[in-house]
DNA sequence: CTCTTGTATTTTGTATACAGATATTAGATT
DNA sequence: AATCTAATATCTGTATACAAAATACAAGAG
């Protein structure tokens, strides 16, 4: 962990600033995981008191990015084989069912809207800008889960992909996996246009699956790594 | 909201005894929809202070409990009978999708632990006694959602499901309704001995199902009395 | 009589203090 | 030299104090 400056950008509860700026850190990996999260530590590092910074870490631990050990403190979450695995079942579930979902209910805007982040997402791949390519991404899965319009479903979905937000990058990376991207996200856009909910449940869940194969592979790699030096202060 | 007395049983940090005595309180409907919760109130109740009482508050609100209002305060979440239908249509995909994984997983020990929760479940029925009848309930689809071996999973089940808690009863009191629920748990039960995916995810689909018609309905008569008399202090 | 404005009260947001638990380290003993 | 114990330091859990914001109420102006 290096610099990290709150956002003051808004006017919001010292507590969300606070929330944003570790969640951030734990996502690009500033934070990494098993690194201890010291109250007094972190309030004097951030400028705040312990009490907005105790506040953010409970909240972390609820979306599963943190977790606390009664008396000892927090840490963030290691992140697990099976517990990704875990993670990546419900999400390619749910993503499936998202799209069953987007077939019967999206609107003409929500089309025209997916439509031009199916583009957008085809452009940022030839970019190979990587920071442009997670965001085209993450909008255009946005899309498909507006349309839903449940909300219940949209904030699960959210979290879900939060967890692997942190190997996001890496995946993504990956070059020769952008074609793959490319045409799945054509399919699933085609499956919704003309309502056809089968080919659309199972391109989803193709495209889990293949983010999967990228994710357990680079988790392995990591902790080979960090079998090799256990230290890492 | 009268006696809610804390749960001093279990050692647990006061975070907790709060946070559990304030859910049971929302879920029995001992704090109402839309009433507020004060935190130098519920600490004179309770005989904490307000540190605790935050902490419970605000994992109150991940959980879907309570709404916090920034700079107002908290209260008893209102349940729409939108939030209702989409907490239900998510839950009932991931119901079918928990017994499809079921049929793969479930061990030797899972199946018989079944068999016992079913024959449990319709003796509790048997004796009409509300309370015993959604414990067995709950202890059923426990069984089945642990069959998964998916910890995520199991965890946002359980999040759903408390969501329906508050009108679990309502339903359950229409003994009408209980040759119904024998009987579908039965072919849920069935279907996962003999590892029939597709029907055992139909009959998954029926439960939610009929358990959305009868809390709709709840809903829609409770709306209509609070709209006859708006107080409810 | 109604609307607006100012003040008082209530309530949250944040800081800090203190106690108890846990981890750590140094010293003593075998 | 190793291990056990005791003392110390560190950190969390909880309580409380203070400030700022929001709300409610009352008084005065239109």
């Amino acid at each position: 962990m290096q610099n990290l400056q709150p956002n003051m950008d808004e006017f919001l509860p010292l507590r969300d600033v606070v929330f944003n700026t570790l969640r951030q850190a734990i996502l690009t990996g500033d934070l990494k995981p098993g690194e201890r999260l010291m109250e007094i530590h972190l309030a004097d590092k951030l400028g705040v008191s312990r009490t907005p910074i105790r506040e953010a870490i409970h909240k972390l631990e609820l979306e599963g990015l943190v977790t606390i050990i009664p008396r000892r403190g927090a840490e963030v979450a290691q992140i697990t084989e099976k517990s990704m695995r875990d993670v990546l079942e419900v999400r390619r579930a749910l993503d499936a069912f998202c799209v069953e979902l987007a077939c019967d209910r999206i609107t003409e805007e929500g089309l025209i809207a997916l439509k031009k982040a199916c583009d957008t997402f085809e452009l940022s791949v030839q970019t190979k800008d990587v920071k442009k390519i997670a965001q085209a991404d993450v909008a255009l899965h946005d899309i498909i889960a507006q349309a839903t319009n449940n909300q219940r479903l949209i904030q699960l979905i959210n979290n879900l992909s939060e967890q692997m937000y942190r190997y996001r990058f890496e995946y993504i990376k990956d070059s020769s996996q952008h074609e793959t991207l490319v045409n799945e996200h054509r399919i699933i856009y085609q499956s919704i246009v003309h309502k056809d909910k089968t080919t659309g449940a199972e391109a989803a869940k193709t495209h889990i699956d293949n983010q999967e194969k990228a994710i357990i592979r680079q988790i392995r790699l990591d902790r080979a790594k960090n079998g090799m030096a256990p230290s890492q202060c």
